[in-house]
DNA sequence: AATGAATGTGTTACCGGTAACTAGTAGTAA
DNA sequence: TTACTACTAGTTACCGGTAACACATTCATT
């Protein structure tokens, strides 16, 4: 009572209208009304069915809207759930985002969503500001991270999923394919197609972990079927354009004549380097097969349609969602999901450039 | 000390090491703590130097991360910034969310992103979600919302910023410029090229606000030129895909043979439409004139450029951010950023395709 | 009728920070 | 020396919910 005596509605921010304020006006205490707000019909312990519509409806008249804050700092469960991805404006990433945001929404969480810009460190420092927020699991894309970031990650004590890639150490759970093996396919159905002098093309390893396993991929498949491997261009950073894949077919051209094939980093540098072909009149594929990676929408919008390694990226994203939910259901009840690797299907695409 | 005894790190969720651990570490109260935490240096009440560096290292060792939700519920701000977008994976809107979380997050703020694919019933239902988050500040995309978003979004008094579009009755800010003029002036320059029978290709109109944007703003144009306007084709919901616009383009020749040029209502169909030609044999410009809108990556990487609309979509975002962190730093101090609106320029790009 | 379980509600004690105030300690001016 | 100021650091009292426990019913079972 004297804290409704207290309590002066235009002095506070917002509605500021509290659960304390809508017991006190029917008499109950602030915990019936919680739990008449929280419990569904007929799960555990409850109000009966006449004060809890009672307790409802006062909100509604109060126009009551119960502070998100407070619950979750008081129940230690933020229904946040952090998603980093290396960048926003690739899609195949985004496709990740979008199936990973539709399988986890469904069950009342929320995603707090974060980019790298391809740069571990720039990880860490999303990581530190969305560990902040005290999610309920966490998300990362691929297995390279810096030591501090996966320290982070362990001293949180909550599910992560690490995705796209397969690892050999990961920090727990595991959602994606072998890039390598993808592209290791890719290299051996140009192979059987009669292609010999083949290249790769692809960006500073550095930085994409992705781009690096791929070109990995690349050598050690060339290396299977006992061909050279060391007709590799290197054009760009991180996330290779168009234009770099323009320029990166000039440059192969120039200095390997002879070449027949080259098989890219991604869709949008094989986009570039069959535009670049265009322009210069030489044929594709009859003077130089491409070939990219990712399955993104261009790849089978252009004209020849490009081969490419098609990737479920939509579902890359769900099933990772899933997974993180299960793991999280598992954590509220005081059990922990054994790491799990799921691997998700790709599909080498051959088109009509190559 | 008791608290410190009654502490074990194993027993708690997270870390769990908290600000007192971190205080008691050092022997000093939290208070201390907060403090050199949150103040920067020389501003405001402060610890000495010396004793905030050890505060700051301690933390780094302990590996303590601050409880974000603890200090927004007592500090009754929640260092959100709430951001709309259509969809996550149209690099015209993940460019904007890039420069707009760019812009904010050197304040300290962080952005919750979110996207309704094209539904402003979505756009609702996400509103309200983070909206119980009590962001700081909200940008939606457009200036189209369900009639209880806009309710939502003035009971929240906060600061919003509308973005994209120019209106004519904003809700507060807004930052853009006129889909419907761009669109224009694009038509007056393929008419100054000496076209005439101009054809438009769009998606269904209800979904995309900016697309019906345009549209009306190829019919403004092309009645002011004295021209007709019914060559138009409508193709596929919403976010109209590369592979609409091939089928737009061949819809377009049956319906219309004498046709000139097509307008499309983004680079992606335009880009379709571009290929399905190249495929027909049809000769562009030559045969058919094309032309874009957003300035996309492809439109500059494929043979022939695409003439195009370019929009500088980081800038958007950019510019909303500022506006909005300006608007929340007034709101702080209890002043209130009378209503602004940034009109961003455009620039219209003949490119090879027309 | 007595016993025990299941259920509905109230009470208490927090969660981990920050605001606002108080107390102590220097440095400076009178 | 004293008084005043400027600054640092500690104390106390919350913010608005929920967990955990205590208590009072009701209902079924023996």
């Amino acid at each position: 009572m004297k804290k409704l005596q207290a309590k002066d509605a235009t002095a506070l921010p917002h509605g500021a209208i509290t659960m304390a304020d809508v017991a006190a006006r029917i008499g109950v205490s602030k915990m019936t009304v919680s739990r008449a707000l929280n419990r569904r019909d007929g799960q555990g312990r409850n109000a009966t069915q006449a004060l809890r519509h009672r307790i409802l409806e006062t909100c509604r008249e109060m126009g009551y809207v119960m502070d998100q804050t407070a619950r979750n700092f008081s129940s230690k469960r933020s229904g946040f759930v952090a998603v980093i991805i290396p960048a926003l404006n690739n899609s195949n990433f985004s496709d990740t985002a979008h199936g990973l945001t539709a399988a986890v929404e469904a069950s009342g969480l929320q995603v707090l969503l974060g980019y790298t810009d391809y740069d571990v460190q720039t990880e860490e420092r999303l990581l530190k500001a969305m560990l902040a927020r005290r999610p309920e699991g966490v998300i990362v894309t691929g297995g390279s991270h810096t030591a501090n970031s996966r320290s982070l990650l362990k001293a949180a004590r909550i599910p992560v999923v690490e995705m796209w890639d397969l690892l050999d150490d990961p920090i727990e759970h595991v959602v994606g394919f072998s890039n390598a093996q993808a592209t290791a396919d890719l290299v051996n159905q140009l192979h059987a197609k009669g292609y010999r002098r083949i290249a790769f093309m692809g960006g500073a390893p550095s930085s994409d972990v992705r781009g690096a396993e791929r070109r990995q991929g690349f050598v050690q498949a060339m290396g299977a079927l006992g061909l050279s491997a060391d007709h590799i261009v290197t054009v760009g950073q991180a996330p290779v354009s168009m234009a770099h894949g323009a320029q990166g077919a000039v440059e192969l051209v120039k200095r390997w004549p002879d070449v027949q094939a080259v098989v890219c980093v991604s869709d949008h540098a094989a986009f570039g380097a069959l535009m670049e072909c265009q322009r210069q009149g030489w044929a594709v594929p009859g003077q130089l097969a491409i070939a990219g990676f990712g399955g993104f929408e261009v790849a089978t919008a252009c004209h020849p349609r490009l081969a490419t390694v098609k990737v479920d990226c939509v579902g890359i994203g769900h099933t990772a969602g899933e997974l993180l939910l299960r793991a999280i259901d598992a954590a509220r009840q005081g059990r922990r999901l054994p790491a799990q690797t799921v691997v998700i299907p790709f599909r080498v695409a051959m088109g009509e450039s190559t």
